[in-house]
DNA sequence: CCACAATATTACACATCCGAAGTAATAGAA
DNA sequence: TTCTATTACTTCGGATGTGTAATATTGTGG
């Protein structure tokens, strides 16, 4: 069939506009609960599931550019909540572990968003909330360039 | 039976990630075809359905707060894309009217977000096209704090 | 050893967001 | 009417993001 329905042009600004408010939301409860932003809670669970792993590693994982990981992990630094380490193995590159502060507010962020996340698929089935993880992982590749 | 699995602590970040890059695909892609980005063209796509609506009203409809609102119409009417009415039912509202050129950008950014938006939902049947809908329409309700 | 590639950092210009404070106009109560 | 609270928008300061370009250091292949 395949029928052009007004929606489906925009389906990208309604995707936009649900992520400005739930990262609006999700900031504000971090910030209450953890203190940090979403920015810095996305390289603390990155970093849980990825210990060590280099800032290009770590900027592709989050989404940043080199540029802003820079930036980002330098303020984490400046918060105990991670350490710049030179690996041996390639004295260019620096790896980023987390310091046991770090560990533990991932572990609060974590449950903070146990929380939230149940939040946020309320009124979803299971096998909706697979359709949502589906579309999120294809999505990307799918307008990928060239 | 509500097990708790581990993909649902990352939802949030699986959507933020997917929303980063698609943003930065839909921005280039735009920026390539219509002179602007994204949030430019959620504004501009949003008054064709509500022209002439008032400012509160647009920060509403594109998920911005007022001051960020302010200033990205500012950019715009500087572009000359929209102009700020003063309404005289209200002289403390403006209203803003897309400008002919707006008309005319609005036309494009529509038909480049119809291709834009195909590619979005490849590999997903309507149905799953649907649920993802939903998601998106219950989530920042289901979120929203108190 | 040398040329080139890769890694991270830094600097810049700019877009965009937010919250808080400020300004102006309206609406409602005394 | 006059005082007060609310509403609408703007302004300000700060955070964060992007892209690009320059730089220093290091690794790799010839």
């Amino acid at each position: 069939m395949a029928i052009a329905r007004p929606v489906d042009r925009r389906l990208f600004f309604i995707l936009d506009r649900a992520h400005t408010r739930l990262s609006k939301e999700a900031d504000n409860y971090l910030a209450k609960n953890a203190g940090v932003g979403t920015s810095q809670a996305a390289v603390l669970i990155y970093l849980g599931y990825h210990d060590r792993c280099r800032l290009t590693d770590l900027a592709e994982g989050t989404g940043r550019n080199n540029a802003a990981i820079t930036g980002l992990v330098g303020r984490m630094e400046a918060d105990d909540l991670l350490e710049r380490i030179t690996l041996t193995s390639d004295r260019r590159a620096k790896a980023v572990a987390l310091t046991d502060k770090g560990w533990a507010l991932r572990e609060q962020v974590m449950n903070d968003f146990r929380d939230f996340n149940d939040r946020l698929v309320k009124g979803l089935t299971e096998s909706e909330v697979e359709t949502v993880l589906k579309f999120l992982a294809l999505a990307p590749e799918n307008v990928k360039a060239d």
